[in-house]
DNA sequence: TTGTAAGCGTTATCAG
DNA sequence: CTGATAACGCTTACAA
């Protein structure tokens, strides 16, 4: 049996009360006693139950992740940046991942109330009205990560996949004249991607693009998508000059396709991605796109709800993280 | 205030104990009381509290998962192997990284006692006596993630380093004799990093391949590292005609050089990493590499844990992570 | 400065 | 089948 506070209380002949302090460095606690308190605990070994102080204290030492899924870059960043920020501030982070709406309600059920941890963030990627309602009843503090369009009511990090897909679009088309245009984009249930979507529809207006609805595929922001569908468009009438994609993995699929035809990105044909992951960067050319500060969306997160778990202000915030450009060389 | 047992008790006009034992389903409550406390549970949205009933069980639904650090699609997919898993066998993950050995040490020391997680995961990359002490003495299940050469005395999943560099290394020098050859390591406190690089020697000397000092550089296993130090490389002397790696990143860093110099990849000059990330497989050419089932070592890790939190044996257990090569077209 | 004792929400033992 | 009640390890008034 792990060693308890009893046993230090009777080993050192005090109460447990007076063991309790000193552990928490009451400073009523005599230095004297406090020192033989401290090296019977050292010698004993003794660790503090953690589950007994937060049941007691009614706190939790932990803070609630939880994700679409654990797929792509763009979650794991999102992880480290979490993780990085919580830990810093001695809260463990508990990673969960939803696949299905049955999981994410039954995470959320156990995240909102149940005392395990002292908040969580959440990213939602579509929008559903029980989801919003069983967050609504939360009595535990949390942040929502999504689309600037989504859960205006909550706390929230926000990614404006608009704006982001409106001005790349804008820098695309600005280049140049492209005789055909293709856009793949990610599921449709996904909030992000219908966004981003409007986006690229709304560039087109304002560049007078006309674009048919069979010019517009659907993928599911996977790589093996992005090449499968490259691979189909190819073998389809006449090869486009220029693809547009919902995210990079997509366009790196695309990429792989195009170099197996041997066409010469930034020459032949055209390409451009959302999200700015480091794979996109790494290749040769690098791939245009918008950057998006994922690390920093898990950063701001926590301290978000940091802040909200030390004030209690029922003040509602939202921070947006901004975009950037990348001009790589695919444009 | 979150609703407890006490409440539906009031309201359902029994005791505690029913509840507690009817949200249990426990058979010997009978089937009208239970469903009417069913029922008033839905209606006040009662939820357990889980700190409770960890403490009061002496159980908990936490597992931990220590990390030496979240860089690296290496490291995403042990989460998401470990978590995919554990929610499937009903345990949250708990996940923590430990840039410097003080927090690793602290980790260890939250995990291994303390009662937060019913058992954990700890990746090792390097001999630490203390921290091997300090496992010792765990009062927790756990299992370490390492390579073979590491923690014999504890239940392990691992990877032979030194195997799978040495017949990456051998299938390499049987396809052709290289005019000249360097050799990019990972760090030297590393032990994944040394024992890829004693398997890179013995292929050498199995061989018969002179290798002097100055053609094995460290690097530090990122990307950017390949990078430098392959410019580097470049910069001296003659370009040489074989660069095999400690990783997949560096390896990647280094493709990026190759390509801006205009180099042609499988001709020219060869190139091989170890890990078998995707992004290797992604590029074109693929890259040749050995391919480590990341996800694989998550799932068997959490596995392990499991059959050891339940059976409770000291059977010292062992499982090695098989390694593929994978014949891509940079060599 | 220290001790006594109540209490946190739940489970589990023992009677009834 | 149900109810009292002790117990889990710790914190925290309140007393001394």
């Amino acid at each position: 049996m792990a060693p308890t506070i009893k046993e230090i209380a009777k080993l050192a002949g005090v109460s447990i009360a007076t063991v309790s302090r000193a552990l928490a460095n009451d400073p009523k606690v005599t230095p004297s006693t406090k020192s033989k308190i401290d090296s019977i605990a050292r010698k004993i070994n003794y660790q503090p139950n953690l589950m007994a102080i937060n049941f007691v204290k009614k706190t939790s030492n932990l803070i609630g992740l939880i994700l679409p899924h654990l797929y792509d870059e763009f979650y794991s960043d999102i992880i480290k940046g979490v993780e990085k920020y919580a830990q810093g501030s001695g809260y463990y982070t508990l990673v969960t991942s939803s696949a299905d709406e049955d999981s994410l309600s039954d995470s959320i059920a156990n995240f909102t109330s149940g005392g395990l941890s002292a908040g969580f963030i959440i990213m939602l990627t579509s929008e559903n009205d029980e989801i919003v309602e069983q967050l609504r009843h939360s009595n535990t503090p949390f942040v929502v990560i999504s689309d600037k369009s989504l859960s205006r009511e909550f706390n929230s990090v926000t990614i404006n996949n608009y704006e982001a897909s409106l001005k790349l679009c804008k820098h695309v088309f600005s280049k140049k004249k492209y005789a055909s245009i293709k856009y793949i984009s990610g599921p449709k249930s996904n909030i992000d991607s219908q966004m981003r979507k409007d986006g690229f529809k709304d560039a087109c207006k304002e560049f007078s693009i006309a674009i048919k609805k069979k010019d517009i595929i659907e993928g599911d922001f996977t790589f093996e998508s992005g090449e499968r569908i490259c691979k189909e468009i190819f073998s389809e009438e006449k090869i486009p000059e220029l693809i547009l994609t919902g995210n990079d993995m997509m366009a790196l699929g695309c990429i792989k396709v195009i170099n197996k035809n041997k066409l010469k990105l930034g020459e032949d044909i055209f390409i451009a991605g959302i999200d700015g992951i480091i794979l996109g960067q790494m290749i040769s050319p690098r791939l245009t796109t918008m950057k998006i500060q994922t690390e920093l969306i898990g950063t701001n997160a926590v301290k978000m709800l940091l802040d909200q778990m030390k004030v209690n202000s029922h003040k509602h915030r939202n921070s947006n993280v901004v975009t950037e450009l990348l001009k790589g060389n695919t444009i």
